[in-house]
RNA sequence: GGUCGCGUAGCUCAGCUGGAUAGAGCAUCUGCCUUCUAAGCAGACGGUCACAGGUUCGAAUCCUGUCGCGAUCACCA
């Protein structure tokens, strides 16, 4: 339809004027107008130098005796409202009705995937708030990408080595007295977590009793035995020592425990995890490769640098003299090894936005090393999520912790759930499950629904909303829908004949036809935001007719049937959209 | 200091490829359960779109500058 309106919209300026325009652009048409969608007449009026009402009636009118379903139009100013018979819409419900996936794209396009890479945890500490929001993203933008017909290859990049591992490693075996998930009750990634704290606060301890030795500060931080110990350890892990490559994979499997743990109650998944302690020697051999071309150099103690001045960017560091490698090198090295291992044309790196100049950097030099793919790689990039009383802080205790987040949430839904009682002859576990569908609604949709690049502002004592624009809302919505449903019985499968509609219905058809275009836009924004404010959009208008006009009592049975078809459609799409932000949604509640 | 991002109602956020009177929710106040689920609906109150210029028929939106907040500029990841 709308294609139409823009060709003849175009056909209208050529005949009328004899002036060719570009394909116009449309707008819905402001609520407190008469009409369906607009058409801005000023840009062309500049050029024609012709009184603007004049040239909107004259179009208005040439629409309308060439097009059957513009029924009428209004002038205001420069602004043409366009009138669409409401027998256009009800054709267009009608062929969209019976389709359940409208608005999604299936996988088998033939397109070439799209690698996602997101979590991209450390091994010796737990997921916290912040993995949390990189973990909806990451998961959601796949989820959308795969509506829009583009396979998707999750993955996750597990940063498995370096000292901060052998931190917890050496407190463990110091002061664990061998203790293990089992025998603590700990799961593992938490058992790891807190030997990284113990092992804090021993190092912190020593610091200050060299200190009060007289040893001054600096000194002290880098001579305090633990962390010595600690550096010795890392070179015995790269050296291979069995004893403590057996105390690294016990300790590391105890921590994939718990995160998949984690990532099972976030309902998120991956397709390919990839180790850092893999892919460093790549990016080594690449970077020492790109030296015999000349596009790395080398300084005199024996670095490997990339001269990025001529981007209007710093020198980086890619090796250092003792030819070990850098974070940028393994980044390098896992680009690489990624577009090896799999057909993929592009590449989105869900990773915050403290990060926005590395990757900057590394995109660039991937360009200067040739590969063709590095203009296909994106950096969907986050802002941080802030608690009442400022940042997150490791050390301050001040960090939310995602099991205790997730459990806390699920809690929630359970007080005001229980407060309400509306689950008389729902067993125990049903009531369970419906808690943790709710509760983890509410934070799943309070964090998307945020612009990705905005800093969020997270108060876990108000906990989240169950009102207004929120998940709870829009999962009541989508249950009481399927309650008219099983109420409506026959009433769906009757035939029907309808000629005219409520405004307020053709306002939700309006919104229903424009979920394939939010799912598109939202892809190439890389913002689920857009799902779910569209979804939000549409369940306020659906709420606000069904409130004024009870669906089972329409004295007309062709409209009864009608509003119970498009209450389905509504659910449809609610459970579609949601379903792209890893959200579910309840047959009842 | 350089670079990047952000600044919209008391609070949390939409709107930003320029269009009509800047929108929601929370909070405050007023109505609505004999209606398919009131976790709802209708309404009221609330704004110098940080500030100042510029571009034009038209700017929250684009450009420049200023201020404020954050990130980053590591031989950490």
């Amino acid at each position: 339809m709308e294609q139409i309106l823009q060709d003849k919209i175009q056909e209208a300026f050529q005949q009328l004027y004899n002036l060719k325009i570009n394909k116009p652009e449309l707008q819905t048409t402001r609520k407190d107008f008469e009409g369906d969608t607009t058409l801005v007449v000023f840009p062309y009026v500049k050029q024609l130098k012709k009184n603007p009402v004049e040239v909107a009636n004259n179009v208005g009118n040439f629409l309308k005796e060439h097009l059957s379903h513009i029924s009428d139009f209004n002038v205001v100013s420069g602004f043409l409202n366009l009138v669409i018979d409401p027998a256009y819409y009800i054709d267009f419900f009608n062929q969209i009705y019976n389709d359940e996936n409208f608005g999604l794209t299936p996988t088998d396009t033939g397109l070439k995937s799209l690698m996602v890479e997101y979590s991209s945890p450390n091994t010796n500490k737990p997921l916290h708030l912040g993995h949390i929001r990189n973990n909806l993203l990451g998961h959601s933008i796949s989820e959308i990408y795969k509506a829009t017909g583009k396979p998707v290859i999750k993955t996750q990049i597990i940063n498995d080595r370096g000292i901060h591992i052998c931190k917890s490693m050496l407190a463990w075996q110091k002061f664990g007295n061998g203790e293990t998930p089992e025998s603590s009750g700990l799961k593992g990634d938490h058992l790891a977590g807190k030997y990284y704290v113990k092992f804090d606060q021993e190092y912190k301890k020593q610091i200050q009793e060299l200190i009060d030795k007289g040893v001054d500060k600096d000194e002290a931080e880098k001579q305090a035995p633990i962390l010595l110990e600690a550096q010795d350890m890392l070179r015995r892990w790269e050296a291979k020592d069995p004893e403590v490559m057996a105390l690294w994979h016990k300790m590391n499997g105890w921590v994939y425990e718990g995160f998949n743990e984690t990532y099972n109650n976030l309902g998120v998944s991956f397709d390919k995890n990839y180790y850092e302690s893999e892919t460093y020697i790549l990016g080594k051999k690449v970077v020492e490769d790109g030296l015999k071309k000349s596009i790395f150099y080398r300084k005199p103690d024996g670095s490997v640098w990339a001269d990025l001045s001529a981007e209007g960017l710093d020198e980086k560091l890619l090796l250092r003299a003792d030819g070990t490698s850098v974070y940028m090198t393994q980044d390098i090295g896992t680009a690489i090894k990624r577009f090896e291992d799999f057909d993929i044309d592009s590449h989105i790196y869900v990773v915050g936005n403290e990060q926005d100049y590395h990757f900057q950097v590394l995109f660039i030099i991937l360009k200067k090393l040739g590969y063709k793919w590095a203009d296909k790689l994106y950096h969907l990039s986050y802002g941080m999520v802030e608690l009442p009383h400022g940042k997150m802080k490791s050390r301050e205790g001040t960090v939310v912790d995602a099991d205790d987040l997730m459990r806390e949430m699920t809690k929630t839904a359970r007080d005001i759930s229980q407060e309400l009682g509306k689950l008389e002859g729902y067993s125990d576990e049903e009531k369970e499950r419906l808690y943790r569908i709710i509760g983890l609604g509410a934070l799943k949709y309070f964090i998307l629904k945020v612009d990705p690049k905005r800093t969020i502002l997270f108060d876990p004592k108000k906990s989240i909303d169950f009102q207004g624009n929120t998940g709870p809302f829009i999962q009541y919505t989508y249950a009481r829908i399927q309650s008219i449903l099983r109420k409506a019985g026959d009433l769906i499968h009757k035939p029907f004949q309808l000629n005219n509609l409520q405004t307020k219905e053709k306002e939700v058809i309006k919104l229903l036809k424009a979920f394939p275009q939010a799912i598109t836009t939202a892809a190439e924004q890389q913002n689920p935001g857009l799902i779910a404010n569209y979804i939000y959009d549409l369940v306020k208008q659906y709420n606000s007719f069904y409130q004024s006009i009870p669906i089972l009592a329409a004295e007309n049975e062709n409209e009864r049937i009608f509003r119970v078809r498009l209450s389905k459609k509504v659910g449809d799409t609610i459970k579609n959209g949601f379903k792209l932000l890893g959200i579910e949604v309840p047959e009842r509640m």
